[in-house]
DNA sequence: GTCTATACTGAGATAGAC
DNA sequence: GTCTATCTCAGTATAGAC
């Protein structure tokens, strides 16, 4: 249904520009007003190069991404190895961290959601193509709630619950328009501070059947672990 | 930054035969291999008739899927009207009656999410411009809701949450390859038993803080009543 | 294998005639 | 209200330079 050929080209020199030069046309702009020539001519080649590196514009979005990736992989790594934050404070960085790098690009982030409900297409952000990076999003907020003492069951479903959460907050620091998407941050630190106190009440025996009940059920709905959507699906290619 | 005049168009049979003939293509061929010339030529029109009736492809979808929310309202107002459900039947009620009307169309509907996260396009399933639409769809749930007597705070909220997890819900289904989408309507079920577990936990006295807590977060959020994004952001226009 | 130059195709969208 | 002609542009194909 989709092409999915891997884009060849090894000149790390030529990919980097044609990237950076998109980034800066897609912020300048935005995703739709940019042309694939536009991107050939800023990094100062010819399209058919722009088109030898990347599949299209979205794969362009979607390295850019990539990158925004590592950044937060690395970012909340280094805080957590400093090992002074408890765990609603790891949530927190693992959280205003992610935003703080994508503050500038707000409106390129429209384009990585474009194909969210294609399950099929290369560039779905829940599809079984992005499953690599998804799984390293996953780690990362496994990595924020770290060794903390919590009942089994929720220590398993938690870091895809969260990346599932941030990709909720995403969707709303995209419509977010205050200063700073001083929203957003705010919205963050008043959600984690529910969390913890759901998970203090969560920790209490009585709640123990009302746990299951929900582990099970994200369980059956093949919703967890981070394979999200592998065993809910036939989209089992990648 | 988007075009938004409205289409014309006072022909209703031309209309519908455009309308009717574009689903049936979407169906077979899926949206993105539907060309609008297809759409004409099923319809027994030019192109620009097309485009006189639509602004655009995308924007069939979103005809569609108003009647879609048409159709859903209908059903539940007349299985509501029959007055001999329980509250967590009428959830399911209202739950289940949209998927099922959506049952032949998962293929269509990642069209419908295309632009969900660009705030300033018409088609954007949270922007401004199709505001009138999720509201209708939020009365849905405020009627399946009903008068049922819980905490005040929470039912202020509870439509637009219902909503909400619906909007979830969908993308699962789309992602949903199992016969049926019984999973889907597995999952359904086993969240309404959770909501009503939950929110039965939510009525006891000490768990007022916690709701109040919740109640404010969203509030300042902007995330209800309906209006959902209007006063996070600033696109107002609609 | 990396890249340029150029031309072609298909499809969304529009203008203006009728 | 509808049609025909046309425009734009993403994406592809190809041939060849290095």
């Amino acid at each position: 249904m989709f092409k999915q050929e891997i884009a060849r080209g090894n000149s790390p020199e030529t990919r980097a520009d044609i990237l950076s030069g998109a980034i800066g046309l897609f912020r300048r702009d935005g995703f739709d007003a940019t042309t694939m020539r536009g991107v050939a001519n800023a990094a100062g080649v010819a399209i058919g190069a722009a088109y030898y590196y990347f599949q299209g514009k979205e794969a362009i979005v979607q390295a850019y991404y990539d990158d925004v990736q590592k950044q937060h992989a690395e970012r909340v790594a280094t805080a957590i190895a400093e090992g002074r934050y408890d765990f609603e404070q790891r949530l927190r960085i693992a959280f205003h961290a992610k935003f703080e790098i994508l503050s500038r690009d707000r409106k390129i982030l429209g384009a990585l959601f474009r194909y969210s409900a294609e399950p099929g297409h290369p560039l779905s952000a829940f599809g079984p193509a992005t499953r690599t990076t998804r799984e390293a999003s996953i780690q990362v907020f496994a990595a924020a709630v770290g060794k903390e003492k919590l009942p089994e069951d929720i220590a398993e479903v938690l870091p895809t619950a969260l990346w599932a959460l941030h990709m909720g907050i995403l969707l709303y620091f995209i419509y977010d328009e205050s200063q700073g998407q001083e929203r957003t941050h705010k919205l963050i630190d008043g959600v984690i501070r529910m969390i913890a106190r759901v998970l203090a009440l969560a920790r209490l025996p009585i709640m123990k059947p009302l746990r299951g009940s929900l582990v099970s059920l994200m369980r059956e709905a093949g919703l967890y672990p981070e394979s999200s959507f592998r065993t809910a699906s036939v989209h089992e290619e990648l």
